[in-house]
Parts: C-alpha cells; structure tokens; sequence
RNA sequence: GGGGACGUGGCGGAAUGGCAGACGCGCAUGACUUAGGAUCAUGUGCCGCAAGGCGUGUGGGUUCAACUCCCACCGUCCCCA
C-alpha cells in the first residue's frame, strides 16, 4: 500500500507480510513438523475432513475447520506429544470429471492443480500439516489399497452367530454340510438344503454366495440421475426426490449394481455409537439413519393355503390387521387373483409398472388399488380378511406384502376410507382425549345444563353439542346421557373409548363383528344404505375427525391377550405367542439399505473384478493391483449408462489366469470408498506392501481427535466406521471405531447486506459472488490476524457471519503483542499501581485459561484470555514492573501461550527476544497452582438474593467469618432493618445472603 | 408430522445454580501526533438528575438464589418423513 515508504527490514513496526512469508520458509527447509514413526511419546491423532479439493480454492469458511485444529497439533507438540496432522485430497468424483469433460482436460492433472493450490492456502495460514504424508485418492498407489479392500470384503461374509465377517471358503464349507439351515436366515429368506448347494453349477453357487458376500453384485431398483448419467445412493437422493449433488429428479430403473453389505453390520454401528465422544446431534442422526426397529415376521395364511409373509414393527396391531395389501410385482398376485378380478388387477399391475418407473415415489398421491378376491386368515384372531393389491406396498422394501392396520396407520386409513373397508382400533389414545357429539334433536334441552353441572366441558354449535371429555368419565358420562337420548336419536363415543349410545343399549365397537352391527343399525336410523363402515360414518361427523386414527404405540384393547399390556411388553409377548404357534419371528429391522457403491463414470477408483465368459466373477489377484484407469480420449458418460472404460477395448479385455477369456468391470467406485479408509493411511503413507504396517496403525490410531463439518454426519461417518469394523474382523486393525472424538465447526456465513432495506445473511458463494478468501485477508493484516479471528469469532460449533471489522481488532492486539514486548518503555501511560505479585498470579492464571480452553474446543475465550494478559501487562508496564523477575516470565509465557494460535509473531518475537529457535519445539508452560492463586477475593453481600454489598476478604475465609462480617455490614444491615433474619447461606469463596 | 439444537446489549459473544453482559467490534468524549490501518485515556444494557428500579424470547414452577434446572407456549435453524 505505501511502498514507496522506506520500509525499514525489521523496523520497529509488526509487518505481517515480511515476517510470516519469512517463517513459512525457515519451516519448510527445517522441516519443523514432519512427524516420526511410532515412538515411546505418547501420541495424539488430529484429523481435518479431508477436503476435495475444487477449482474455487478455500474460503474463510474453510480455515473455520483447519485453524482450530492446527492450534491444537501445536499446542500438543508443545505438551510433549508426538503429534499426527496430515493432509489429502479425496480427488475422485464427479464435479472434477464434469469440469475435465467440460475443459477436455484430464482430470488427474486438474485435480493436482486443484490441490496444489489449496496446500498453497494452507502453508498461507500457517497450517503445519506434515506434508511428507500428504495423499491423494485418485494416485494408483493409493487406490490400489482401495481395490484391495474391496477384495477382501467380496471374499468375506457376515455370520450373526459370530458377529463378525468370515472367509466366504468357511461359507462353502458350511452349506456343503448344512446347506442354509443354521445361519438363522430370516423367514423371507429362501432355505437351501446341502444336496441342493452340492448340485449347483458354477454360476448358481455364485447366485447363492452373492446373498452373502460383504461386496455383492446385485439386481436392484436404483436411482439413476439422468444429468450425471449415473446411479447415487439413496444418501445421495434429498427427499424431494432430486440428487443431491447435480439437482436432477432421480429416474427409478432396475440395473445389476454393485453393493457393500453395511446392512451385515447395522447392529453393531448402532450400538458402538455408546463407546465414542462424538455430539450428541450426530450420534442421533446416525441413529435414525440405521433405524433400528424390533419387529415380527408374520405368516398370514391365504384360503388356498399359501404362505403371505409380512414383516411389521408393530406386532401389537395385529389384531387390528383387517386386511392385507400386497404390492403389484408380489409373486403370488396372479395365484390369488379370482376369475372375476382378473382383468381388473392384471390392468391395475401393467399400470403400476409403467408409473413406478416415471418417477420417485410420491408420498401425498392419492391411494390407488383393487382387491384380488381372495382372503386371507388373521393368525391371531382367525378373522378372514380380504387381500388388495395396491402401489403403495413396494416389492423392494420388506417381504413386498403388508398387514394393514387402518386405525393406527395413515396410509392403511387412507387406503381403508377410500375402499370401505373396516377399522377396528387395537390400541388405547396415550392422551386419554375423547369426544362425544349430538346431533341435533337427539337430546332433551335439559341436558346440556346437567353435563355443565357434572363437570363435562360442552360446546353448542348449529344445535349441535359437542361434549370434550377424559378417558375415565366415559361410564360417568353414558349414564348421565342415555336417559336424555330422544327417541330415534342416539350419540358416540370416540377416542379414548369407542361407544354407541342408544336410548336403549350401549354397543361397543370392538370386533369385525360388532362393526356391522353398527353400520346396520346407523344405516336404518340414518336411512342410508352405503356405509362401508362403522368408520366411515364417524368420519361425517366432522367433530370426530381428528381422533379417528392415532399412530402411537399405547396400551391394547380389543386385542385378546393382549389387552392391557404396556406397549413395549405388548410387542414382546406377541413375538412370543407367534414364535410359540410357528406363525413368525421376531426380528430386528432396519431402516438403513446396502450401501451402493457402483457409479458408471470415468474418474473412480475402479472394481478389481473380471467377468468370465460364463458369467462367473472372478476376482483379480493381489499380485495383479492396482488396477489403473486407462488414459482415454474422452470421459464423456456413454448413452447406454456405462461407464466410459466400456469402451477401450485393449483394457477391457483380459486373459484370465485359467486360460479363460474375460471383460473387466467397467464400474468404479463412489468416492466414499476412498474416504472410508483414507485416515488410516495417513500413519504409513508409502507402505507398498499393506495399507500400514502393524506397529504404525497400532500405534497411531484410533484419531483422538476429528473435526470437520456437520453435512457429513451420516455418510461419510457411517461408511468409514463400518470399514473399519470389517478390518477389525479381520484382524488387520486393533480397533473397531477410527475417530475417538468428533467436533463440527460452525459455518461462516458471508457479511450481513442490505436488501430492500432489510439485512440479509447467506452462505458464501461463487454464484453470490460473496466468498471471502483468507488470500485477501491475509493481504490485508496477516496469517496471523486471521487465524486469531477464525478463533475469535464465535463460539466454534456456532453459525456466524464473517464480520469485515473482526480482523483489524485482532490485529490490534497482535500489534499490542508486538509492543510491549519490544519497546515496552514507549507510550507509556500514567502511573498505575500493579504489584509483581498480581503479574505472576495473572501469568499463571493465564496459562490454566488457555489450556483448559483448548482443551474444551472454546478457542474464542482462549483468545480473550490472551487478550486480557496482554492489557494486564500494558498495566504492569505502567507500574514500573519491566524490570522484574516476575515480567520476564510473563513475557516468556506469553509468547509460548501466543504460539499455537499466531505461530508466525511469535517465532519473530521469540527470535528477536534472544531465544533459541523455535518457540515451536519449546515446552508448554506449567501452571503453578499456588502462584495462581488469588490471597483476597470479593464476596457478595446479599440481602433476599439481591447484592447490597460486596466484601474483600482473605481467599480461605471461613464460613464463621463471613457470616459475621455480613452481619456487621452497616449497609447490609440498613436493609435488613427492622425484619427478623430467618436464615443465612454462606457459600465460602462466593457469598453471603440474608433471608428476612 | 416426528426428532434435535438454539433464543443474552447496536453487533460477535462471556458466565461449575451464586455479582448477567468477560473479551472484542461499533459508538461517544478527551489527549497526543512527524497523518498511520494510528496510539493512549475515560465512558458505553434500559429507565431515572439521583437514591433506586427494571432487565437473558413469553408465561408458570423448583430454589435462600435461575441465562443456567422442570413444564407450557412463541420464534429461528438443522435433520428425518
């Protein structure tokens, strides 16, 4: 800005610029944080998300994530620590291919330029990642362990028994002894004796592991985003329907796919969410996303005979089940089907297809089906229930058949409202509401006033009235009502109890049975022969409405024996009454899908598997890794929905090792196959002979510490968690969860604008041209004010807009720095009195602030605490203490707690000073207790709880002490006044309060 | 609709149940100056001349004492449907 001035070299003034390009030096060439192999140190693992690296470089929002963890690798180097802090780059995917087909560049050489201009950010800010380990998942040397994973868990499959992945050869050996009977498969699960398994030809044997396999190839209904001309996972599909990544509305279609079998491991990622430090935000979150469940599978019986198998995680309904739903691909559809619905529901399935594969499935569309003409057996209460086919049962979720249970499920009252057929509720309202309505002229006029005097709340309305009542004044009330009922009239109870009040007889509504009782009975008083059901004439009474359905689980009624059971014991005794008859199983359900790892893109690391010419899969052998991407003229996706590798003969082409002839696969992996394995690399980054040896992993890991942002609560953390249970199985790594602890910082937000006069914050964006990159912040005041307010801004994990005026306040206090410690003789102010003592005391109790508040990842108020020794020695200075003992160690102190936040003044400081290069392998200091402590402290004096006076006293004062010298307060007791003491607390160290 | 987080000055935010507003920004007044992105001093929640009173989204509750714990409501954000 002022070049023209003659800037003297290490003048007098702090120069960011001069000294910190200085310092990144001097530590590249020393090499200052590269880390050693294991050694006797204690270690501490802190780990960044790994970044992707993208053409637009970093912003302010993303040294958010890499300031505070670089002042934590520096603080522990300083507690002596031997300190991991690497970087990489997660390099395949998907916006990088589009730019290099975009570009017609290739995308390895974009990614290198991509990510040599984020490691050039960071060595900007002063990061001090140790980059002889740096890494990058799109290098063959790195994908190459990617693919041998991948192997490992093709050749491995889960055994509940054991809880744990085995050899798929112990598999082999199993079925050829016991064929499928002791894996404990599920009901839906087809059996295969050993004779069967022993027939088998090669390609039915694969079919058959294939079920079993950790990586499998499947068929499956997949989501296939028609603008990145590939399938995404069902993590990857927002709810509205569209890909997350490219925004475009996801097409269903049926393809072969390849799979990792996450589901083998649900239980077990749910569970050890126990033993991890991790918020409790995405702890739930994964949680949810696993949707662990008990449920049954059930055994319905059509009246041909056939077995209808459902799987629900409401077991306790089952009473309530009045019929059953079957999904339009469902096998037995066209069994079922009677001559007279035949043309019906063969109209009704062709069309269901056609429209499955438009479009996402809709969850508002109107309910669409048509019955089948057959029945099937309630197996509980033998009640014969009819059986639709309808769309909104999927073949590819559970057994592909449901029970409905239309009381206490919305899509089942929908569905059963629309179709006339019976709801019966199972289960009690946990609220305890009920209604009961009137209509008009179906009471006496005097007994609105008698139901006002016995307490019930009534409302009239267009002659109507409306009576609001609890559960346990249903008899009270039907009593009281019943003699008041005209003849011909009549009135209900809904909610909490399911009454007909007749002048006459009070009917319940309980069963199948005494549902047409009712409809009859309505249908003559109503003179209306179309009602379905007892349901759906409650449903014409508009005051009912709401308390028609409810979906929570509750206390049974209407259920046999059941009724009355808690939920959750009603859940668990039915499991046991099915088991017992044979009629099911109980069994854990979970919301969570196999993971899908297939994309039919160039820029992945591809699946190390070759296709035989009879079909069978073959997996290419260790010796054979990796297998590297082909150069290619383009990387344009091919119109058929393969990958472009599908195309360049001479790669897709090999001779297997038999002699056979086979074709590579032309699918890659997602990207979140590197990053599911990618830390641990880190520890051992140019092993060529295993992902890392023994000692290193061993040694190293788990990470201590990860922190990065909250968009990768589920994927990314899933994935990498369960990769790392299966090498555990395997014996490969010593621990079953890669990341001890987990932070999420908070998001910056760009700097609030006016719009329309109204303020306005939003996320930083290329296309709101609002981004502020740490090159210009750096420019303008120095790595060192940036990262001091990257701490500064907020409370870590908080959302916060970046605030242009942040910077030059922190630059103020480095400025600050600057000062007292060279020329602490200059500007001084007036004569102040601060004693050596109050200088050590506030040393020490500095040191225990900024440790403490590392620690608990409250950089903001470490910062504070930095701030306020600096003024505290701005005080000392101006009290004549510069020449102390007590000074020397303040300043001493100050640049080693000023270290890890603003690494590059205090280097300059500390040289300048006269010590001994570098204050970054200096030892932390040591809080002594005793120096820290204060002699006297103030005590409040509190009459009622509010202050009136406030106290010095000698710290150990005792609880006698204060008592008394509260009471002697002359203001203390001026409030007090003429008013009886009733009680006086006296907490030591803190206050006094009087009560009167 | 379900689950979760949060709500404190003009702003970012501090506060093991124990003096609400640390620290910084901004603002105000003053000092200094060889004019620099300065620096230094004092002040800065609201009402009030003051004594004093009122204040942590709203309303209740627990407690000698509540920003903090409990209940209901309002609002903002996130996740899931």
């Amino acid at each position: 800005m002022n070049e023209s001035r003659p800037a003297k070299p290490y003048g007098e003034r702090y120069d960011p610029a001069t000294i910190e390009r200085k310092w990144q030096e001097r530590w590249a060439a020393d090499q200052l944080y590269r880390t050693g192999p294991a050694d006797d140190r204690p270690k501490y693992y802190i780990l960044d998300f790994y970044p992707y690296p993208s053409g637009e470089g970093l912003s302010v929002g993303h040294c958010r994530n890499y300031v505070p963890t670089d002042v934590i690798a520096r603080f522990y180097r300083m507690q002596g620590f031997n300190v991991l802090h690497p970087m990489g780059w997660d390099a395949f995917g998907l916006p990088t291919e589009n730019q290099a087909i975009k570009t017609k560049t290739n995308p390895a050489l974009l990614t290198r330029r991509y990510a040599a201009n984020y490691k050039r950010q960071m060595n900007l800010i002063g990061a001090s990642y140790d980059w002889s380990r740096e890494i990058t998942s799109s290098e063959p040397d790195y994908y190459h362990w990617t693919q041998w994973i991948f192997l490992r868990l093709y050749d491995h499959w889960y055994d509940p028994r054991l809880d744990r992945a085995r050899p798929i050869q112990e598999l082999e050996a199993e079925l050829a002894l016991h064929g499928t009977t002791r894996l404990g498969l599920p009901l839906s699960e087809r059996q295969v004796r050993a004779e069967e398994w022993k027939s088998y030809d090669a390609l039915e044997r694969q079919d058959l592991l294939r079920r079993f396999r950790l990586a499998y190839r499947g068929e499956a209904t997949v989501n296939w985003d028609p603008v990145d001309k590939t399938v995404i996972a069902n993590e990857e599909v927002g709810p509205d329907g569209r890909a997350w990544r490219s925004g475009a509305i996801v097409e269903r279609k049926v393809l072969r796919q390849w799979f990792f079998r996450i589901t083998a491991y649900a239980e077990r990622l749910d569970r050890d969410l126990d033993t991890v430090d991790w918020p409790s935000r995405i702890v739930a979150m994964q949680r949810n996303w696993i949707g662990a469940s008990r449920g049954a599978e059930v055994i319905f019986k059509s009246e041909q005979g056939d077995d209808l198998l459902v799987f629900t995680t409401r077991p306790d309904t089952l009473w309530g089940a009045t019929f059953m739903v079957l999904s339009p691909e469902h096998p037995l559809v066209a069994k079922l089907t009677s001559e007279a619905q035949r043309a019906a529901v063969a109209a009704y399935c062709a069309q269901a297809t056609a429209q499955a594969t438009a479009a996402a499935p809709v969850e508002e569309k109107e309910k669409t089906g048509v019955f089948t003409g057959s029945y099937a057996l309630n197996p509980v209460n033998g009640a014969r229930i009819p059986i639709w086919v309808a769309d909104y049962v999927l073949m590819g979720y559970g057994t592909g058949a449901i029970m409905a249970v239309p009381a206490h499920d919305d899509r089942d009252f929908a569905f059963a409202m629309k179709f006339g057929l019976p709801i019966i509720p199972v289960i009690q309202r946990p609220d305890q509401q009920a209604r009961s309505a009137l209509r008009p002229g179906a009471y006496s006029a005097a007994l609105p006033d008698l139901l006002r005097e016995a307490g019930f709340a009534c409302a009239e309305q267009d002659g109507w009235l409306i009576v609001d009542l609890h559960g346990n004044q249903v008899s009270v009330y039907a009593e009281l009502v019943r003699p008041h009922l005209q003849p011909g009239g009549w009135t209900e109870l809904v909610g909490a109890a399911w009454l007909a009040l007749f002048p006459d007889a009070t009917l319940p509504f309980d069963s199948l049975a005494a549902d047409q009782a009712l409809c009859a009975r309505l249908g003559d008083l109503l003179g209306r022969d179309d009602l379905a059901s007892y349901m759906a004439y409650l449903a014409t009474v508009p005051a009912y409405r709401d308390l028609l359905l409810h979906t929570e689980t509750g206390t049974p009624i209407n259920s046999g024996p059941i009724d009355g059971l808690p939920g959750n014991e009603a859940i668990s005794r039915t499991i046991e009454l099915l088991e017992q008859q044979g009629l099911g199983q109980g069994r854990k359900n979970y919301k969570m899908r196999d993971w899908l790892i297939s994309r039919q893109r160039y820029w992945g690391t591809p699946i190390p598997v070759i296709h035989a010419e009879d079909g069978t899969e073959v997996m290419v052998a260790d010796g054979e890794l990796p297998v590297t991407l082909p150069g290619v003229e383009s990387y344009e996706p091919t119109a058929t929905g393969e990958s472009p590798l599908a195309q360049i003969d001479e790669w897709l082409s090999v001779r297997l090792p038999d002699g056979r002839s086979g074709r590579r696969e032309t699918d890659t992996m997602g990207t979140f196959a590197c990053s599911s394995w990618y830390f641990l690399r880190f520890v051992d980054p140019n092993n060529r002979t295993a992902i890392g040896t023994r000692e290193e992993l061993a040694y190293w890991l788990p990470v201590d510490m990860y922190v990065g942002g909250a968009e990768h609560a589920v994927m990314h953390l899933l994935y990498a968690r369960f990769w790392t249970k299966f090498l555990y199985d395997m014996d490969l790594v010593p621990f079953f969860e890669p990341f001890q602890s987990l932070r999420n910082q908070g998001l910056i937000l760009a700097p609030p604008r006016e719009v329309d006069g109204q303020m306005v914050v939003e996320k930083m964006s290329k296309s709101k041209n609002n981004v502020i990159t740490p090159d210009e912040v750096v420019a303008a005041h120095g790595a060192d004010a940036l990262r001091g307010y990257e701490c500064f801004i907020s409370d870590f994990e908080a959302s916060v807009p970046w605030s242009t005026d942040g910077v030059p306040g922190i630059r103020r206090w480095l400025d600050r720095v600057w000062r007292i410690v060279l020329s602490p003789e200059n500007d001084r102010g007036q004569l102040g009195s601060y004693s050596e003592r109050q200088l050590q005391r506030v040393t020490h109790q500095t040191i225990m602030r900024v440790e403490s508040d590392i620690r608990g990842f409250k950089f903001n108020t470490m910062v504070a605490a930095l701030m306020e020794f600096t003024n505290a020695l701005y005080r000392a200075r101006d009290a004549n203490l510069v020449a102390t003992a007590a000074w020397q160690e303040a300043i001493e102190v100050l640049l080693r707690l000023v270290a890890p936040v603003a690494p590059h003044i205090a280097e300059e400081l500390w040289e300048r000073t006269n010590r001994i290069y570098s204050v970054h392998q200096q030892p932390w200091p040591v809080a002594d207790a005793a120096l820290a402590a204060e002699d006297t402290i103030e005590v409040v004096l509190q009459v009622n709880g509010k202050v009136r006076d406030k106290l010095t006293v000698p710290a150990d004062a005792g609880e006698e002490q204060l008592r008394t010298l509260a009471l002697g307060s002359e203001r203390v007791m001026g409030y007090v006044g003429e008013r009886t003491i009733r009680k006086v607390i006296v907490v030591p160290g803190k206050l006094v309060n009087i009560v009167v």
